[in-house]
RNA sequence: GUGGUUGUAGCUCAGCUGGUUAGAGCGCUGGAUUGUGGUUCCAGAGGUCGCCGGUUCGAACCCGGUCUUCCACCCCA
């Protein structure tokens, strides 16, 4: 009997259409890679568990997909372990490979194994599916892209300012103007942690103030409290959450506020050596916005933390977020290379661009020139100029037979064909052919011999 | 992982307190139009009402389970 076909949770097909945006999309993003110095690396969609497990805090192995062993894999496991039904010990003996959860952590694997191999500074870009066991959402999949820059090897923060300008340049050309691009950075968070006297929690201080916009200042000092932050800390704390003014303002407030902190004073000036060179540079359609309470991200982020807002008005979670990790190749044995990297979420970055309708016309159309099929001798002809096209790089084709041209027509609309040749009896004995123009309505008769010039237009 | 929500034609959705043959718009196919799509007119095709089970004389509608969607939490691209 037949049943009904369906896909994972979490997953999506993608038609044609679909597919032409997403490249559209993923060209712009490589191009701006490329241009700013990165070079393409993939690596496998899954590792050993042991590679992945454990490096994304308590909350991440949970979203791992799990690989089940090949064979009889129950046979190996221990009565003692089978019998405790403890899921955690039971999925080291019955799982040993596990779906990549991100492009950073397989990344900082690739380095230390390729060390040798590896002139430093290295710049890489990575665009890949990753996998996550997470209950999907709008704009929350189980199955999405990611595109990654990051370099390692250098601690300069020319390196942050330079992927401002990244992030600024790939939204400036995709025609999403307005994004905020959010700079925060971890020392700063440590600072006010020490300062306040609950460096001890700092992981819960973080993740209740990355909450502010969310559920207020109220709602912020209620978690604190919950988590056991003492009340005087909050209070120390609470300039913080109503910070204002320019981002130069915001970090002499904050300059003040971790005078007393080493860390603190040098996460300050860390931004202000940022943020004051990003002001001199300019960004094209980027605003950038010195934030606080951005606290998001994995817990392996040392200095800058990067996140990028969609334009207001759009309801979108982040669609790129980064930051820099002075140690992430330190689990794997590799000491003191200091790394910073950003990622696009392309999967949410299309939903906004189609929300706002920011697709250019032609990110749509896989063809750019349909010949009408209006017999054998006209198709004989009309497949010499469709070559001829094709030789020169155009997208081409002929209909294969010669049905009714209103069908004809009608598949080149539904297409988005821009261009439809018509070669039928007069023009065969003209030595010519006739280009419909579908966007704007009109007809031109070109000769033979001006193909040329009709490649000109294209 | 917790709580809630959604599912009816290819798409967007109607469908009354359970009642006989489940509807609309768009799209699709054919025709008006034997060399012209996106506008018009006419006709037609297309549905095991997500799936499994239960209650009932009778279920798209009520109940249970399951899958899926979206939302909140958690976390995050």
């Amino acid at each position: 009997m037949a049943q009904k076909p369906s896909i994972a949770k979490g997953t999506r097909d993608f038609s044609p259409s679909e597919v032409n945006k997403r490249n559209y999309i993923m060209d712009v993003i490589k191009k701006h890679f490329k241009t700013f110095g990165f070079q393409p690396i993939e690596t496998p969609s899954f590792e050993n568990s042991d590679t992945l497990m454990g490096k994304y805090g308590e909350e991440g192995d949970r979203l791992i997909f799990k690989i089940l062993n090949s064979g009889d894999y129950l046979r190996k496991v221990d009565e003692e372990v089978l019998t405790k039904k403890d899921s955690n010990s039971l999925t080291f003996k019955i799982s040993e490979k596990a779906l990549r959860y991100d492009l950073t952590v397989p990344f900082a694997r690739y380095v230390v194994m390729h060390q040798n191999e590896i002139s430093f500074p290295f710049k890489r870009y990575q665009i890949q599916p990753v996998w996550r066991a997470d209950r999907p959402q709008k704009g929350r999949f189980r199955e999405f892209f990611q595109c990654d820059a990051d370099v390692v090897g250098s601690d300069s923060l020319l390196q942050e300012i330079e992927l401002v300008q990244l992030y600024d340049a790939v939204f400036t050309d995709l025609k999403l103007e307005g994004v905020t691009i959010k700079l925060n950075n971890r020392k700063v968070l440590a600072g006010i942690a020490e300062v306040i006297g609950e460096s001890d929690r700092l992981i819960d201080f973080t993740v209740a103030l990355d909450k502010l916009d969310k559920i207020g200042i109220e709602g912020v000092s209620k978690e604190m409290g919950e988590k056991g932050i003492s009340e005087s800390a909050i209070e120390k704390a609470s300039p913080l959450f109503s910070l204002k003014g320019t981002n130069l303002e915001q970090l002499n407030i904050l300059g003040e506020l971790l005078r007393e902190s080493d860390l603190g004073t040098k996460g300050v000036e860390e931004l202000t050596f940022i943020i004051e060179a990003l002001e001199s540079l300019g960004l094209q359609s980027a605003n950038l916005k010195i934030d606080v309470t951005l606290a998001r991200g994995l817990n392996y982020y040392t200095g800058a933390i990067f996140e990028v807002a969609a334009p207001e008005g759009v309801s979108m979670g982040s669609i790129g977020g980064g930051g820099r990790y002075d140690d992430l190749t330190g689990i794997f044995g590799l000491k003191d290379v200091s790394g910073i990297g950003i990622s696009f979420g392309l999967d949410r970055i299309y939903l906004v661009l189609e929300e706002l309708g920011l697709f250019p016309e032609t990110a749509d159309s896989s063809l750019q020139v349909l010949c009408v099929n209006f017999g054998d001798k006209e198709a004989m002809v009309s497949l010499k100029l469709v070559n001829q096209l094709r030789k020169n790089g155009i997208r081409a084709d002929l209909y294969p037979s010669s049905a009714k041209m209103q069908k004809q027509m009608k598949y080149a609309n539904n297409l988005n064909v821009p261009y439809v040749v018509l070669i039928g009896e007069k023009e065969l004995e003209a030595h010519s052919f006739v280009v419909r123009d579908m966007i704007k309505g009109g007809q031109t008769e070109y000769s033979f011999n001006d193909v040329d010039q009709f490649l000109k237009q294209l």
